[in-house]
DNA sequence: ATCGTTAATCGTCGATTAACGATTAAGAGA
DNA sequence: TCTCTTAATCGTTAATCGACGATTAACGAT
C-alpha cells in the first residue's frame, strides 16, 4: 500500500485542517454538548415545554442550582440553546439551527 | 404555581427511575462514544470504507497507537462498533442497530 | 434605599479523560 | 522454535469534568 506511513513522531507540523477534521470537531463538540444525562434531560424539558423555561429546570432535576447553570452554561456555549433575560429571570429555548445540524451530522454516519 | 417544589435537600430517597431517566442516560452514553474528534473520525473511516478496516485506522489519525486502541475499546464499549479477530489483526464496523438507536434518539429531541 | 428572588460565577475537591511509551499477548510465517 | 507483526493492556501524567457551597450581580417590589 505504502500509504502515508507518516508516524508523526518528530517534527510533523501537520498544520493542515482538512475539511473532514472540523467536520468531526464540530459532530464532537455539539455530541458532547448532550453526552451527560443532565444535559440531555434539559433539552427534552426545552423541547416539551413550548415555554422557555428558566429556573424551573432546577426544581426538575435532582441537583443544586450551581451544578444545573455550569449544564446551561455548556448547552449555551455549544449553541444548542439560547438565553434570554427577562427580568431577575432568563428564559432558554433550544436554538433549532444547531439542533437541526446536529442531527444532520449524526444522520450522516 | 405550587409544583413540587421539592428541593431535594435532606432526605430525598430518589430511588425511581422514571424511564425518561433511563432514556436520557441512554442517549447520553451514545452521544458521549461519538464525543470526540477522534471517535467521529474513526466512525468516519468505518462508515466510509466497506471494508472493516483494523490498525489502518492508527495510519489515519494522528495519534499513538495505543490511544487509538483506547478509543476504539470506547466505541466498543458503547456498543458503536464490533471487532472482529482475524488472525493478528482486528477488523472494525459498525454496529448498525446502536448506530440506529443513536439517531434515532437524536431525531427525537 | 433596602430587601427578596433569581441566576451566574468563584473556589474547591475528587473522579475521570486523554495522551503517551513500554510491555504483553496472540498469530503467522520462516 | 524463533521472529515479526498486530493490537490490547499497563502505568503514568496532565488536564478536564462534575458536583457542591458560598458569593456576587441584577432586577423588582416594597
Amino acid at each position: 500500500m505504502a500509504k502515508k506511513k507518516a508516524k508523526q513522531r518528530d517534527c510533523d507540523p501537520r498544520p493542515v485542517r482538512l475539511p473532514d477534521d472540523a467536520c468531526a470537531e464540530e459532530l464532537a463538540q455539539l455530541a458532547w454538548a448532550v453526552a451527560h444525562p443532565a444535559r440531555v434531560r434539559i433539552m427534552r424539558l426545552l423541547s416539551d415545554r413550548e415555554t422557555c423555561v428558566c429556573g424551573e429546570i432546577v426544581d426538575e432535576l435532582p441537583l443544586a442550582q450551581s451544578t444545573v447553570s455550569q449544564h446551561l452554561k455548556i448547552l449555551k456555549e455549544s449553541g444548542m440553546i439560547n438565553g434570554e433575560i427577562d427580568g431577575p429571570k432568563v428564559c432558554y429555548c433550544i436554538n433549532s439551527e444547531k439542533l437541526r445540524t446536529l442531527k444532520d451530522l449524526v444522520a450522516a454516519f
